[in-house]
DNA sequence: CATGAAGTTTACGTAAACGTAAACTTTTTT
DNA sequence: AAAAAAGTTTACGTTTACGTAAACTTCATG
């Protein structure tokens, strides 16, 4: 059982709907991070691919690189029928799992001085105020 | 009361503690992030140099830009005697942590699939090892 | 049917964050 | 004092992630 006459979308389409260019679209073809198919010369984007440029941004928002969220990609796609392959993509993933909790605290830590800074900023414009 | 004789550092132990090249601190103080005093021509850190350091480069971690790193040292640094001026840095702060809660978001969304193809990779190991 | 909107390729430009190297001075160590 | 280590300035090079532009094709439509 194979789908047949998915939803597809134009390059514009998604550059609206994710605000941004469809040069980086392009761009983002270019460095393998999706693979749109072709209606003569025109890309063709299926849900699939959709998907991917919302990860893509996302990555973006944590810093990632895009060769970083394309070996993400490739972590989700390998082949897992080797053992040592497993163990390899296993070691990368833990990598990553203690970058991000790394990140995680770094945000938190970031988030509660902001608030001090907040908090120390209402004090004195009260004081002003009075 | 004015501290004396306080702890200082040269370039190079500070390039060796945070490993980093001494170039790209004399970079940061070039973007203007951090201002060592002199004795001669030799640069001399203090305390409070190196606190920034840390700051910067968690912010790297972050994904933070210089320009952005230094805008938040403004923040800390700005004047708080004027109202207007406590509003605008308050609409700062309030914008920067709406990005961090949003960081946040993503780090733990990615966290969460990575712990889920991990579990997969361990499940089709399991299977390999039957 | 022409005209405007959307798409395409090709190619050069740019900003950020350093790397690398040259050429020199200062400081420290032996 | 000679050599090694550490520091300095100046300047060009590099990578990433697109921006911008030119010049062209395809398609819908008034």
């Amino acid at each position: 059982m194979s789908k047949s006459s998915a939803i597809t979308y134009s390059i514009g389409e998604l550059a609206k709907e994710f605000d941004i260019t469809t040069r980086s679209i392009r761009f983002y073809e270019d460095q393998q991070l999706i693979h749109p198919t072709r209606k003569g010369q025109t890309r063709i984007y299926n849900q699939r691919d959709k998907v991917r440029l919302k990860l893509i941004l996302r990555g973006k928002r944590l810093g990632f690189s895009l060769a970083e969220t394309g070996r993400l990609f490739e972590l989700y796609d390998a082949d897992k029928s080797s053992a040592t392959q497993l163990n390899t993509i296993m070691e990368l993933i833990a990598q990553k799992k203690s970058d991000l909790s790394q990140q995680l605290e770094d945000i938190k830590a970031v988030l509660i001085e902001l608030t001090g800074l907040e908090a120390n900023c209402k004090e004195a414009l009260a004081q002003i105020e009075k």
